[in-house]
RNA sequence: GUGAGCAUAGCUCAGUCGGUUAGAGCAUCUGGUUGUGGCCCAGAAGGUCGUGGGUUCGAUCCCCAUUGCUCACCCCA
């Protein structure tokens, strides 16, 4: 049996109403907000990713699925979307257009990575980024409408976490200061810390080595070394959180993996699934325009995990959505009238309900039980005495009342369904 | 890439201290009125016990390998 790719999934149709619950809830907020939905391609030149992510970090250095095609060109299925919606952006010169930006999207991920609760190698984001300001109210608006969206879906056991990381140059001060630091402890770090402490340095407060915690403990923070401008900046960016009533907490160590953030960096995380806890992560990116060949635009954005997030909600139960249903369900009692009842049938459908009916010529009782399996409101019944008189019989399957019409008064029966 | 656990019917799982016809619940199908669903009752269908090899008189069960899945690490949404 051919099955699915490790890390990929079907979802079948019973899967799909949550999905297109989670996606109309998307839509709005993000509407609301007044941002526009972006559609760019899955797959991208290799460089754009190598450039725009960051050619030391674990998702272009061992995640990424890439591939000659017949050309020879080095292809790569997109493995998050900022860099190709950044790339639109200047490709087509969006802020020539309005001076102010502001994109969402939707749509799958790929990372070739192992597969896990709440992770898997094609997975679907959605996300926001807007492009054309440096204003904190912006930071502060990814996390509101992120934070808005999970609330609508029901979810309650989240933390919002923010930090700041400053400008370049008062992070590579920053740098220096931890590393001369760390230098007295280097020897006891684990092995992958050493190799940070050149390559990616904040990331050792990521780590979960007990040894490496303990000695960045008492490391200096970034938060302390901050300039004035980004102080100023994180400063509103709490101010406005706190005026939206979102609750959330400043955590210095909360260094996200790409490269390309600066100034606010933000995590939503969930108790109520696996250790993949985070449901969404963004940041400010004041330089990654201009590194992909654009304007020096400032921008800011969040991408949040679709799959974790419907994980946390199972596991919360934090919505229900009404059964699906048919408005009406035909029943043929009589050999030789499956012509009439098709009919039948597609008359109603062309005039707005949902219908279906038997093609398996199977007995009445079983036609019934499937008119009940399927949650059909209305059963009509073609056949008998009743079609010999030139009517047709229309039961309520709530209260199993039945009525009879003439078998061409569609008018009627029609008000009958939908009152 | 590393580690651990699991693999029996469509689904969720029992079970065999190695022995002949491998079970349950749910789901499916048929019947219980010649033309009426849900509940109930009766019955049916459905499995080469993941795959390959080994041990044995005999393996679904023990051993080895392999594949897949799951969870965790790394990292991330």
């Amino acid at each position: 049996m051919i099955k699915a790719v490790t890390g990929t999934r079907d979802t079948l149709p019973s899967d799909i109403p949550k999905w297109n619950y989670l996606q109309s809830i998307v839509e709005s907020v993000f509407s609301r907000f007044n941002y526009k939905e972006i559609r760019t391609p899955i797959f991208e030149d290799t460089s754009l990713f190598a450039r725009g992510i960051g050619e030391a970090t674990d998702i272009v250095g061992k995640e990424m699925y890439t591939f000659l095609d017949r050309s020879g060109e080095s292809i790569t299925l997109r493995p998050e979307m900022t860099a190709g919606a950044v790339r639109a952006f200047i490709e087509h010169s969006l802020d020539k257009k309005q001076n102010l930006n502001k994109l969402y999207y939707m749509g799958p991920m790929f990372r070739q990575e192992r597969p896990q609760a709440g992770r898997f190698r094609q997975f679907h984001q959605f996300g926001a980024e807007a492009l054309g300001s440096n204003d904190p109210l912006l930071d502060a608006e990814m996390i509101i409408m992120a934070y808005d969206i999970f609330a609508q879906l029901g979810l309650k056991n989240l933390l919002v976490k923010i930090n700041s990381l400053g400008v370049p140059a008062s992070r590579e001060n920053y740098k220096n200061i931890l590393k001369k630091h760390l230098e007295p402890f280097f020897e006891k770090l684990s092995s992958e810390s050493k190799k940070r402490v050149d390559t990616n340095i904040l990331r050792l407060f990521d780590s979960k080595e007990e040894n490496d915690r303990n000695i960045m403990e008492n490391a200096p923070l970034l938060l302390e070394y901050l300039d004035e401008d980004s102080l100023q900046h994180f400063e509103k960016v709490k101010q406005a959180l706190l005026a939206s009533r979102i609750p959330f907490e400043v955590d210095a160590r909360l260094v996200r993996g790409l490269d390309y953030y600066t100034h606010t960096t933000f995590e939503i995380v969930s108790g109520s699934v696996g250790s993949q806890s985070a449901l969404c992560g963004g940041g400010r990116y004041n330089l990654l325009v201009k590194e992909l060949g654009g304007p020096d635009i400032p921008g800011i954005g969040f991408a949040a995990g679709m799959e974790r997030i419907l994980l946390a909600c199972e596991n919360e139960k934090s919505f229900t959505l009404d059964e699906e249903k048919l408005d009406l369900y035909l029943v043929t009692i009589e050999k030789g009238l499956e012509n009439f009842s098709y009919n039948t049938a597609l008359n109603f459908r062309r005039n707005g309900l949902t219908v279906d009916l038997d093609y398996l010529n199977r007995s009445v009782k079983a036609q019934m039980r499937e008119a009940n399996r399927t949650n059909s409101r209305f059963v009509l019944l073609i056949g008998g005495d009743e079609f010999a008189r030139g009517e047709i019989v229309l039961k309520n399957m709530s209260t199993g009342a039945q009525k009879n019409f003439g078998k061409d008064e569609y008018d009627k029966i029609l008000s009958e369904i939908k009152e």
